[in-house]
DNA sequence: TTGATTATTATGTGCAGACATATAATCTCG
DNA sequence: CGAGATTATATGTCTGCACATAATAATCAA
């Protein structure tokens, strides 16, 4: 009759999650229906439901109308990261950032390029290569082609000063996109910017972004053989 | 005024979203107060919370108690990496899994590993080497450190028949962890595995897993150079 | 002037009740 | 027996209200 504080979803979420990794609710089981977890609780049945959907969220549950909620199997569980903005990464590890706009062209895009982002032949796209340094060492380099017809603005941007990422990310909101991974030998333009040799490995992450249909860019960027990239939990 | 159908929050933060976008609400900039949007809605406050807390998860807002809440100025976007569960991969693709545990052998782990787990000298560890195939070809080349201490179980495991991965997602849940991705040259042991030269640039994929305070594993995942780690959004 | 105290305010969370919606389960009819 | 209609049920969402909490702003005392 003293103590009993009304129990906050958060409390509730992680009693669950404790039942959930000692196996009191087994994989792959119905757990109990949210108004039974309320009275259990003593609460309303929306801080349960608070509780249930956040654990969803996080994918330790799947959760159906009617069909009640499920301790997932195997949660799939995922990694973020945080989409590299060179210039934080850099001075967060309290370097000097640099960067320099090596190349700048405007046409259209290679075959491979339109591919990716559904272009037709003659789209007009901006390429742009450019070093971004840390300490004065060449950390990555970037070779990137942005749509005009998306982001008319950036034909006027002063690109020398800020970088296209920044500008971009600034100007020219995106809605989705995608990112990829890979290792590959430097090649010859990469090596020549990063002072490595054309046949050592580096890691490359291609990314792109659309506005709705829109596609707004692609870059590959290329990451010294000391580069880590770093993903959370 | 027929239509007038009770806003969802989901149509509230879509509308808050494309003001943020079309930047009536610009960066940096405090937008109107919980009740103040409600009335704009006429919907509860509670409805308005949901929206607004839906779009700070997902980084573009900052709210603060008293402070109000504030459109955030450059949004550190986030991709999602769906942890490699490879079995799952390869079998999407519509290819055939294999997998063949190489070596596994018990004892101390070298000073590298002890440091990442932060294990005294002498805590015993399981060592795994292991190779996983599509359709018969190299896929990926493992090299793994498992804490006896911490996961017991795994010492009588039959891990020819179930990779280590596999092993510990269905019987070791983790709280925590890390990953960190670079490129690298195979070296010796990775090339001979993976049918590649030494010198050929693979992606490396790091990974440690905590339960609390106890540390579960320490993995080192080699991909061939063909691979690509994809991540959303 | 400065430091501590108090008021104000916007968000965070809780409750009870109602209705909406998806869907598993059942029933009905050919 | 099978297809389609119906029902029951668990989750999803909204409302209106209340109080909690954090943090700024205002006030007051030394």
């Amino acid at each position: 009759m003293a103590g009993e504080r009304a129990a906050s979803w958060q409390s509730i979420r992680d009693t669950i999650m404790l039942r959930i990794r000692d196996r009191t609710y087994p994989p792959g089981e119905l757990i109990p229906n949210e108004a039974d977890i309320a009275a259990e609780f003593g609460c309303a049945r929306a801080t349960v439901n608070r509780a249930l959907r956040d654990l969803a969220e996080e994918g330790f549950l799947d959760r159906r109308r009617k069909a009640g909620t499920r301790v997932i199997e195997a949660p799939q569980r995922k990694a973020t990261l945080e989409i590299p903005q060179i210039r934080r990464e850099v001075e967060a590890r309290g370097q000097v950032y640099g960067y320099r706009l090596l190349a700048r062209a405007t046409g259209p895009a290679p075959e491979e390029v339109r591919a990716r982002l559904k272009l037709p032949e003659a789209e007009a796209t901006l390429y742009l290569e450019s070093l971004h340094l840390a300490d004065g060492e060449a950390h990555m380099f970037e070779q990137r082609w942005v749509v005009l017809r998306t982001v008319p603005g950036i034909a006027s941007a002063d690109l020398a000063a800020v970088s296209p990422n920044e500008w971009l990310v600034r100007e020219a909101p995106y809605t989705h996109g995608g990112i990829a991974c890979h290792a590959e030998p430097a090649g010859q333009a990469a090596a020549a910017a990063l002072g490595c040799a054309p046949a050592d490995p580096v890691l490359v992450m291609e990314r792109q972004t659309w506005l709705h249909e829109a596609p707004i860019t692609y870059v590959r960027e290329h990451f010294a053989q000391s580069y880590r990239l770093c993903l959370g939990l």
